[in-house]
RNA sequence: GGGCGUUUAGCUCAGUUGGCUAGAGCAUCUCCCUUACAAGGAGAGGGUCGGGGGUUCGAGUCCCUCAACGCCCA
């Protein structure tokens, strides 16, 4: 029955088993199952971006050693794929490989031959192209990059099943995306809001806290005379925004700032532009910053914008949403010096703008000193270029407890009571919520994405009404509301008065994102599939996304179905290169997967990754790599000799106590790694098997050997084989999640079916009716013993062949029992012709080793 | 400024409720081509467990404190 190959090899075997794998459906979800008998995975839809990485073969590798178990443990595991392809990661993608722009007011082409298809000249002038060929653009190019990504997740021997395989731009995604949206709207947690908001200058959009990040830049405190309205002196701020100053509405400080006490309720005026403006308290000022008073503008900041809705200021925006001060001076702005001052200033960007200004403030003598320069933290749009501004824009939002006490509770609620591994990871998540300043801003004025989808009406004079969007049916999902008409109208009745315009916003790529588990479980699609897979057993993904990913995820669910999207979180930790800086693409320490795979093996890659304990940051290493191959390749290696010393009847317990003892040692392992590989720690389960193994493979194949060989119906023999036998089964299952190839190769020389199919191993198979008392220390004593003659043998620069005469050990009694015990054993594998034993009152054996004259 | 994590051999890291002389792999050195495996095997050397203090019969492990590095948030 067992067919081992002569020259046992891993080449080759991962195009082998991922075609079987295919072809028997080893990893199809059976969807007949019931939900207490699933594993679900909300697997992170990594973004098409064209490349793969080492980080995407690292974490969705330590998922995968966890389906793969559940799948042994008998569940039917739910492990779908995404490519997340929606947004504008691959906006800009397409921009770089096709040489193109989206500009909506171009006219569709069909059949669209862009400029380039890769690698346009450096100064190749991008051609404008409409949205829906845009759009036909970005669906081409995903399409490339999935086939690639499709083929390396395979090559890893992931065990997604790929007949579920979704795209968050696809019409699944859109329709769920939509839905979402639309209950949200109608249960009031959606809404639309003419409001500040942060702004991307040159993506020209507005962008969520989520996305925000902080970078440390150079900056200058420029000190500016506010002359008071009674002419009674000045006072003077310090500003890093001087160009801001005619978007200048109030000057405040701190309620309890003695200095600025007497000033409150007072007016000053601005240099400059010569505008009143109040001075007033608020306690967002800082005492302890320049000089304490700030001017307040619409809007510097976040918490400009605080103060301007706290304090009920006028609005005097002039940062318009290409990041220029706009063309027309604020009205408040009425003399006409103050008007000859701004128009100086129009259509210039906000650096321009600001040295423009400074030098103005000098020569009128309005500012003191020189500006002097800062450092400090500046926000951005985390895939930005340029500084945010605050614009004034309409733009749609969904409560995530940001300005409501009791979801944001609510919120908390549901991420304590996930199970988080590792458990700290809970702390971001609690941060994240408890700082949140505001809802969730979803809308983006961008192409590639899910259409908010609905349509305005517009009133007799063509004026449209934000309060009473046109809402499509859910059966009509998804729509694009650019393209299709709402009920009740015709596309004819498109921006005319008494007709309707749609809007012309697509969501958030989070805001589609957020919703997997809905998409993956075909929500509302197929109720049934639905009630079996949903709430997911885990979400793993990176940690850096907790705020946006996994937050989003629990607030779509929680507003949605009222409970958790899943029960555990599992987060991955960064891959370092050897230095322990971050790989990334631009420091060009990235090191490409496939040409590992190709290297070293797919498994040695997973050992790699599987050895990280979760959540922690961990080095690249090719030598763990070189490790894991050398593991890989022992366990055919093994499987062979255990498979060539003759067949046995595993059903029968084996009779010899060294045979006994190992089984109940690796009983304990079993029971180890099932623990750990519920608690997710696939790290340990990885330890904890190949310590294990390395120790079966030197000393216990090694002693047993002999009598392994021995014939047909020998007592010890069939002892022997019984014990290496199951013993094998167990390893290889204990393997199967982690090097799943080499597993799966070793299990097909002498099972049948898929070793991943398999049942998880368990401690009763292995010990059955036996019992060992202590089989660790008669281990210890067998193995101790042979050590000492391998020592000797060592020492005298002599073959481990070479023949001993003569060996005296000293042992406690306990040792000398087992060495006794385990004699005919150390004596074959030690080539030892004659022994005694001394006993002592002794912790470590000793031995005096005589080796026999050699010619 | 708040929160979290890390610090153990030259390197990368285990060390789960406190418990024999602190472990592994890599690297280094020595030896061995032994019929599962030279893509192997047998051995060796190498650590005041970040510093200080405390609890305890006993601390890498628990408590306090300090430091360095890293991450998250403001």
């Amino acid at each position: 029955m067992s067919t081992v190959p002569d020259k046992p090899s891993l080449d080759g075997i991962e195009s082998t088993w991922v075609a079987a794998w295919d072809a028997q459906g080893t990893y199809a979800f059976d969807r007949t199952a019931t939900r207490d008998n699933v594993f679900a995975v909300d697997t992170p839809p990594p973004t098409v971006s064209g490349s793969l990485h080492m980080g995407h073969v690292f974490s969705y590798t330590h998922t995968d050693t966890v389906a793969r178990f559940w799948r042994m443990r008998g569940k039917s595991v739910f492990y779908p794929m995404g490519w997340d392809d929606n947004g504008l990661p691959t906006e800009r993608r397409v921009q770089n490989y096709f040489g193109v722009s989206c500009d909506p007011s171009v006219p569709y082409v069909a059949n669209l031959q862009p400029p380039f298809r890769g690698d346009p000249p450096k100064d190749h002038k991008p051609v404008p192209v409409s949205r829906p060929n845009f759009i036909e653009l970005c669906e081409e190019l995903t399409a490339q990059d999935e086939k690639i990504f499709e083929d390396l997740f395979r090559t890893l021997g992931l065990s997604v099943d790929w007949s579920l395989l979704y795209a968050t731009i696809d019409e699944r995604s859109r329709r769920a995306s939509q839905r979402a949206f639309l209950r949200n709207l109608s249960r009031g947690e959606a809404y639309t809001q003419e409001a500040p908001t942060l702004w991307d200058v040159d993506f020209r959009t507005a962008v969520a806290q989520a996305e925000l990040e902080d970078r440390e830049r150079p900056g200058a405190y420029h000190t500016l005379k506010f002359h008071k309205s009674d002419g009674s002196g000045d006072i003077l701020i310090d500003t890093t925004r001087p160009e801001l100053l005619a978007a200048c509405v109030a000057l405040i400080a701190h309620p309890d700032d003695d200095r600025y006490k007497p000033y409150f309720g007072s007016t000053v005026r601005t240099p400059l532009f010569n505008v009143e403006v109040p001075v007033l308290a608020h306690p967002l000022a800082q005492i302890d910053k320049g000089t304490g008073i700030a001017m307040c503008c619409t809007f510097g900041d976040l918490t400009d914008v605080t103060w301007w809705r706290e304090l009920q200021l006028p609005m005097r925006a002039i940062i318009s949403r290409d990041g220029r001060l706009v063309a027309e001076a604020p009205s408040a702005i009425t003399d006409a010096k103050g008007q000859e001052n701004y128009a100086l200033l129009a259509g210039k960007s906000a650096k321009q703008a600001q040295t423009a200004i400074a030098s103005m403030l000098a020569e009128s003598g309005e500012m003191v000193g020189e500006p002097r320069p800062i450092t400090h933290p500046v926000k951005f749009y985390e895939k930005g270029d340029r500084p945010l501004e605050i614009v004034t824009s309409r733009q749609w939002y969904i409560r995530n407890g940001g300005r409501d006490a009791a979801l944001r509770d609510a919120l908390l609620e549901r991420g304590a009571g996930l199970t988080w591994h590792p458990d700290h990871m809970r702390h971001r998540y609690s941060n994240w919520v408890e700082g949140l300043n505001g809802d969730w801003l979803v809308s983006r004025q961008r192409y590639f994405g899910v259409p908010v989808p609905v349509w305005y009406p517009l009133n007799a004079d063509g004026e449209l009404n934000y309060d009473a969007p046109l809402i499509p049916e859910e059966s009509r999902l998804p729509i694009d509301p650019s393209t299709d008409a709402p009920a009740g109208y015709t596309e004819d009745q498109r921006g005319k008065p008494g007709g309707f315009i749609g809007d012309p916003d697509v969501m958030d790529t989070w805001a589609t994102s957020s919703l997997t588990p809905q998409i993956a479980a075909k929500w509302e699609d197929d109720a049934d599939l639905f009630s079996r897979v949903y709430p997911f057993d885990v979400r793993p993904q990176g940690h850096d996304i907790i705020r946006t990913w996994l937050f989003s995820t629990m607030v779509r669910s929680h507003l949605e179905h009222g409970q958790s999207p899943w029960s555990h979180a599992a987060l991955s930790g960064w891959i370092l290169d050897p230095d322990r800086k971050k790989m990334s693409k631009s420091k060009g320490n990235v090191v490409t997967p496939i040409d590992l795979f190709e290297k070293y093996g797919s498994d040695a890659v997973r050992y790699w990754a599987a050895g990280a304990r979760p959540g922690v940051d961990t080095a690249f290493s090719e030598d763990q790599m070189k490790v894991g191959r050398k593991l890989a390749t022992k366990l055919l290696n093994v499987s062979k000799f255990v498979l060539g010393a003759g067949a046995a009847d595993e059903s029968v317990d084996p009779t010899e106590a060294l045979d006994i003892a190992m089984l109940h040692r690796l009983s304990a392992v079993v029971e180890e790694a099932t623990a750990a590989f519920e608690a997710f720690d696939y790290a340990r389960v990885l330890e904890r098997t190949e310590s294990f193994f390395w120790w079966f493979c030197d000393d216990y194949v090694e002693l047993v050997k002999t009598r392994a060989y021995a014939d047909d119906g020998n007592v010890g023999a069939d002892s022997a084989r019984v014990a290496l036998r199951r013993a094998l089964s167990t390893l290889q299952r204990l393997f199967a999640p982690i090097l799943p190839f080499a597993s799966e190769e070793v299990w097909s020389w002498w099972r049948t079916g898929s070793v991943h199919r398999a049942a998880w191993p368990t401690s009763s198979e292995l010990v059955g009716g036996t019992s060992f008392t202590d089989s660790d220390s008669f281990l210890d004593s067998v193995c101790g013993a042979i050590a000492l003659v391998r020592r000797a043998k060592t020492e005298a620069k002599v073959s481990q062949k070479a023949v001993v005469e003569n060996v005296v050990f000293t042992a406690s009694q306990l040792q000398a029992d087992a060495i006794t015990n385990g004699w005919p054993d150390i004596e074959n594998a030690g080539s030892v012709t004659a022994w005694s034993i001394t006993i002592a009152d002794t912790v470590e054996i000793a031995a005096v080793v005589t080796l026999a004259p050699t010619e």
